[in-house]
DNA sequence: ACTAATGATTAGCTATGCTAAGTATCCAAA
DNA sequence: TTTGGATACTTAGCATAGCTAATCATTAGT
């Protein structure tokens, strides 16, 4: 029999583990050649539409000139836009190309194979279970940043 | 009656929540004064037991060459101990030392409150699950890298 | 029309990931 | 026993990404 964990030890257990499961699939994403902040912000970009530098850094949590120096990457590679605001030309507008629209689908592809791979050790219990968790930390999770 | 998720589903959830769950716990972790890396290999050693280096690397699934830069930061900053093993004078034994120790707890209280606090809003079925959750996925992200 | 506030960039530091190459040690086979 | 390969770690050098401080351009508010 499993012994009942405590808050604490399902806290420390959770973290420990997606500090492990996003080291595990690093690898997928360096595999879209680009690292792991591009990939998080272009994938902003292509799901939510076109935004501000500031509005994506907020997004991103990061400060306004990492975000900048990681579009500027991303302009590079081709993967996204990089305009200035008509309506207010101190801004600039991020918008995402078909290059890196398709870059990252192939790249969430990849991902999730990978994942599924890892869930497929599993019975179905095991995912029903993973399912139920899943959905519960959502709601936490969004809900402390809405 | 809620919806069974599928396998992809499950997958794509887990990354999303665990991207989420770190971001949360970010502030409480430099607030300890050391970098992520850092914070989570000496988290390793307190709560592991001394190891050797190579196997911390592994367990922390990066490379020897990364992980002797990080322990060489945590060595400069008297957090852990580094020494020759006696059994083969090749490797390197990685220890805690009271310091870090401490550190750690004191990080780990902050992290756990912090958590804790976002765990607090759910009831007593709902925290089992999380932990039954949690075994399941420490069996498979360990079990990869073994 | 000034001045203050805002959006973004540049410069420069630190931390953390990698590979390639070097050093020290151990083991195994001639 | 010695020698040659394997193993454990470090060093060197590169790239990405995080930060703050300072700068530039534009807008907004007297």
């Amino acid at each position: 029999m499993t012994k009942e964990l405590s808050l604490e030890e399902v806290g420390r257990s959770l973290h420990s583990n997606a500090i492990h499961l996003l080291r595990h699939v690093r690898t997928e994403d360096s595999a879209m050649g680009i690292g792991p902040a591009q990939a998080s912000a272009l994938s902003v970009v292509v799901f939510g539409g076109p935004l501000t530098l500031n509005k994506l850094a907020e997004v991103e949590q990061v400060r306004p000139p990492t975000m900048s120096r990681v579009v500027e990457a991303l302009v590079k590679e081709g993967l996204v836009r990089r305009e200035t605001n008509r309506d207010d030309r101190r801004s600039v507008i991020i918008s995402s190309t078909d290059k890196g629209t398709k870059l990252l689908h192939e790249g969430r592809n990849r991902r999730e194979k990978r994942l599924i791979k890892l869930l497929s050790k599993l019975d179905a219990n095991e995912i029903r279970c993973l399912g139920k968790a899943s959905r519960i930390l959502s709601k936490i999770l969004v809900a402390e940043h809405s």
